[in-house]
DNA sequence: TGTATTTGACCCTA
DNA sequence: TAGGGTCAAATACA
């Protein structure tokens, strides 16, 4: 199966990427003015293209991409309590159905992530001691490849008694002993934080993450209630900068006197980021969190296919969508720097997928 | 196959 | 006794 899924990838891709240059192509008999038969001719393969790599797409959903619980999961950030199908997630009695899911429960990839930089001052200067207004538990702590310091796990302490599966990993930094990187994985469902709990991100705002994260536009997103909707993050007593889990392009953020958020410099102002207005709260809702996180390199499929994105938070980025909007791309997971799109081909998400 | 992540058992502490 | 940390082992993933 494994196997077959990866040749509908690489059929799936070539559709695609035939599709984009057969587009080319039109664009150069546009601008110089070609006969229409090849014009039409040329539509007609794009039309193909495309129509081949939904089908794959839908055929290989119940199999492959398919998994709704895991949908479900990486929606709301909590998976349907897979580890009580059978008690314990490590009963070799498993059957496949039961593999399937204890595979969600594992590697929660799917779940959106963004991470913290917190700089400890000598008010605390134990790791994870920070309060970001809920409750953890420590489960694990493990040395890691290449980094000076151990890192260390942690999920919500609540995660059995409310279902809650959100986890965070706390790791100092190499540079700089004094700050903390937090990784956040999974949103808080329960209710015993400091803090209001931000609900699931609704599948309206998983669809706005796919089409409109092109967009620079700060009225439209507040339009549609976005900005709105940023909610007070950590409340922490150090001086503190948010960045965000694509790791090559990492976003900072520090943290001024009234505890609202400034871009740290990185980004310039064509940049997406000061788009939005300031003061900027600090992002507490992983939907949030990505459209900061989007790139400044903006280009086409909704402006989320930037060079610069790291593959696997892509995919994640790409699986959080889609599994919130039942759309065909839905846990699409293919390299997606296999392809070069064209910087004026325009992705239309909504109206591409849903014809 | 190596690494990262998660689990459950065990222990400590308030 | 409940809650949290530590640790070895299991497991997923690249």
């Amino acid at each position: 199966m494994e196997h077959r899924g990866n040749r509908e990838q690489g059929t799936l891709i070539s559709e695609l990427i035939q599709g984009m240059e057969l587009a080319k192509q039109l664009r150069v008999h546009l601008d110089t003015a070609s006969s229409a038969e090849s014009m039409d001719l040329l539509v007609q393969k794009i039309l193909s293209s495309y129509e081949k790599a939904l089908l794959i797409l839908q055929f290989s959903r119940p199999m492959s991409m398919g998994q709704p619980q895991q949908n479900v999961g990486a929606t709301s950030g909590v998976p349907e309590s897979p580890l009580s199908i059978n008690g314990s997630p490590r009963s070799d009695d498993l059957d496949k159905d039961n593999q399937d899911t204890r595979d969600v429960s594992k590697k929660r990839k799917m779940l959106p992530r963004w991470t913290d930089h917190v700089r400890v001052t000598s008010e605390n200067l134990l790791e994870g001691t920070h309060d970001d207004g809920y409750s953890w538990r420590k489960y694990g702590q493990e040395d890691i490849l290449g980094a000076k310091y151990p890192r260390s796990y942690y999920r919500c302490t609540y995660r059995h008694t409310q279902d809650c599966w959100a986890t965070k990993q706390v790791q100092k930094s190499d540079e700089d002993p004094t700050i903390f990187e937090i990784t956040y994985r999974g949103t808080h469902t329960c209710v015993h934080g400091n803090q209001p709990v931000p609900p699931p991100a609704s599948p309206e705002k998983q669809e706005y993450k796919l089409t409109n994260l092109n967009t620079n536009n700060n009225q439209q997103l507040q339009s549609q209630g976005i900005l709105s909707n940023l909610r007070k993050g950590p409340t922490v007593n150090t001086e503190m900068a948010t960045s965000f889990s694509f790791p090559s392009t990492s976003f900072g953020w520090l943290k001024t006197e009234n505890h609202s958020f400034s871009p740290s410099g990185v980004l310039d102002n064509n940049n997406i980021l000061n788009s939005f207005s300031s003061p900027f709260t600090s992002p507490a809702t992983p939907e949030l969190n990505y459209f900061s996180a989007s790139q400044p390199q903006m280009n086409s499929f909704g402006g989320m296919l930037s060079t610069q994105n790291s593959e696997p938070d892509l995919k994640e980025l790409i699986s959080a969508n889609t599994s919130a909007t039942n759309s065909p791309i839905i846990d699409l997971d293919f390299s997606l720097d296999q392809l070069e799109l064209d910087p004026n081909f325009q992705f239309d998400a909504q109206g591409f997928f849903s014809s």
